[in-house]
DNA sequence: CTGAAAGCGCTAACAT
DNA sequence: ATGTTAGCGCTTTCAG
């Protein structure tokens, strides 16, 4: 197919009978080179005749800025997309850009680059800035990215390293989530986690349930943890794994909602009921959790305004606005109570 | 902020002791104009050392490509994110663009803004050509932009319209998932829609079933279908309706797996069990599918090849291949068969 | 094999 | 109040 025919600014000038300064002013609504009404209309209805339409690619060639948010998923797609939180985040990031006049460029880290790619983004000039989710603290471009002044907001954090970023309080949630089964009674409440330990996320939510451990005198036990990996089938394991140890946990925070659906499910083919038998809290609140058998309590995880804040800590940085130091946001969780705990009765 | 300063290809030059010509040419790689390789090697090292990036804003505006495909999304927000669906046609989509250097501009329609802003990323050159889904029979300014010749595939389809599109083939599926049941020996089988029936793929959905319904000789009954609207709690009043009929049907296709995990709940409520009392079969096949109580026997879809299909047909568009006629494919879906059906008693 | 020069469509400083 | 003009950084004929 050939190329569309493009209408210029010229053309509308010409029409209109003015220069294409003039256009250009009127368009923009430049109101500081007071232009006579009549004018103003001429090239208006031009315009709309011609069906004009600027084009965004010269204007970011003169004004050296792009309108574009650069958002970089640093983990592999069936990571990032086995539930809802990065869509959610997407939409959050998206809302928050268009309301200010910005495009998001979605690049996931493709599969066949094993490496950082995405630098060429900020580089190349694709993008204003990016906001990367999943940094990894071995990221060798990130750093220099940063270094060399790019704009870059994190969701998520890299310890020792003084990107902004938002996060999730993650700590506090997995603190609020074992001192709710402490408060039912439960003495000795198991963990899985919702990934490796080497992501911070996991590494916190662990922090947090052996801090309430602790504040309240109960003893944080190895035997007690056990470590999932983003997927349902990693809780089933999980969870029969920690149905062997005796005397039986009386409750367990598995720190990711999707993992928790695994562990539902072996919880239910080694015959125990929830939460007769065992409560079971999550993590996330997934869209899904309300409708789980039984409807999961779980922490609410704000995935929408952590894309909205990281969106607008960057939009900030972009129009020179001098973040407020730290630059860095902690969003609260909050308890959702459904039905999958109950008293401790052991 | 201040603006970076840019490395341009004149400064490399410099640095080379060449030209700018040469420069580009050696850094695009044209053979044609055969640089000896002490230049070549000379312009690479300055390159390097300059930390050289061409700007992507400079050689759109020459080659008049940006490179870029806007995936647009017709829906609400929350619709578009109810489940994984297009999460995953998104990841399929912007994997085949990598493939072939291309990115993708995420464009939701803003909920601010109910008309369609989506025309402006052709018209103003943000993107080379659009992935639209969920098209609305409605939509004036999809049909302009086909007719002006713009780019455009569509996921879904519309009826009556000539713009290529890929779709799954929803008709099949729920033909085979109704088929299914009936091979099991149910005789008084109801449905639940995903969505209202102005939604193309409700209908064909809708469509199926009674195909299948009519071949086998059974009559296609208006009091055993309810109208779910993508969401689970729209499932569990259908369902909670559809269990008020009498006879009660002995199965039920739930044209949504996301609407099944309502209907399952509201099955629970009644004190029913699955797949003893009634058979469920869902639609979609949601990576939580199998995790259900009971894993959800539901029709597989291919979410993520609706997107790299998508994305290739818009692709061989941009090159000027001539589409194969018609421009259109329809993908085929698959029974997976977990545990929520059974042989029918009654 | 390499360089000069034109031009993509727009914005914005400057001149009238 | 409106027009002239000079680039932005790159690709790409066309001459040497």
């Amino acid at each position: 197919m050939a190329t569309r025919k493009r209408v210029t600014a010229q053309d509308v000038a010409r029409l209109a009978g003015v220069s294409r300064t003039t256009v250009s002013f009127v368009l923009n609504n430049i109101t500081d080179m007071r232009i006579s009404e009549e004018t103003r209309q001429k090239v208006l209805e031009a315009a709309r005749q011609l069906n004009y339409h600027p084009d965004v690619v010269a204007r970011r060639m003169v004004t050296g800025r792009t309108r574009v948010l650069g958002f970089v998923l640093r983990q592999s797609p069936e990571q990032a997309f086995a539930d809802l939180f990065l869509p959610q985040v997407l939409n959050g990031l998206s809302q928050a850009a268009a309301r200010q006049g910005y495009q998001v460029l979605f690049e996931p880290i493709a599969p066949g680059h094993p490496n950082t790619m995405y630098a060429r983004l900020v580089n190349e000039r694709h993008v204003d800035g990016i906001i990367l989710s999943g940094p990894r603290f071995d990221d060798e471009d990130l750093l220099r990215l940063h270094r060399e002044g790019a704009a870059v907001v994190l969701i998520g954090r890299l310890p020792d390293v003084e990107i902004p970023y938002v996060d999730v309080d993650n700590v506090g949630g997995a603190r609020m989530a074992t001192e709710y089964l402490i408060g039912l009674g439960h003495r000795r409440i198991g963990l899985v986690t919702n990934a490796p330990l080497f992501y911070t996320a996991s590494a916190e939510r662990l922090s947090g349930y052996r801090q309430a451990l602790e504040a309240a005198g109960l003893s944080f036990e190895e035997g007690l943890v056990r470590y999932g990996d983003f997927t349902p089938q990693s809780g089933y394991q999980a969870m029969m794994s920690l149905l062997q140890v005796r005397p039986l946990p009386t409750a367990v925070f598995v720190a990711s909602d999707t993992v928790a659906l695994g562990a539902l499910q072996a919880i239910r083919h080694a015959g125990l009921r929830i939460p007769d038998d065992i409560s079971l809290i999550g993590f996330d609140d997934i869209p899904l959790a309300g409708f789980l058998d039984p409807p999961l309590t779980t922490i609410h995880l704000p995935a929408f305004n952590l894309g909205w804040e990281a969106a607008e800590m960057l939009l900030s940085r972009l129009h020179g606005e001098e973040i407020p130091s730290p630059a860095a946001r902690l969003l609260a969780t909050h308890l959702v109570e459904r039905e999958s705990c109950a008293h401790a009765r052991r």
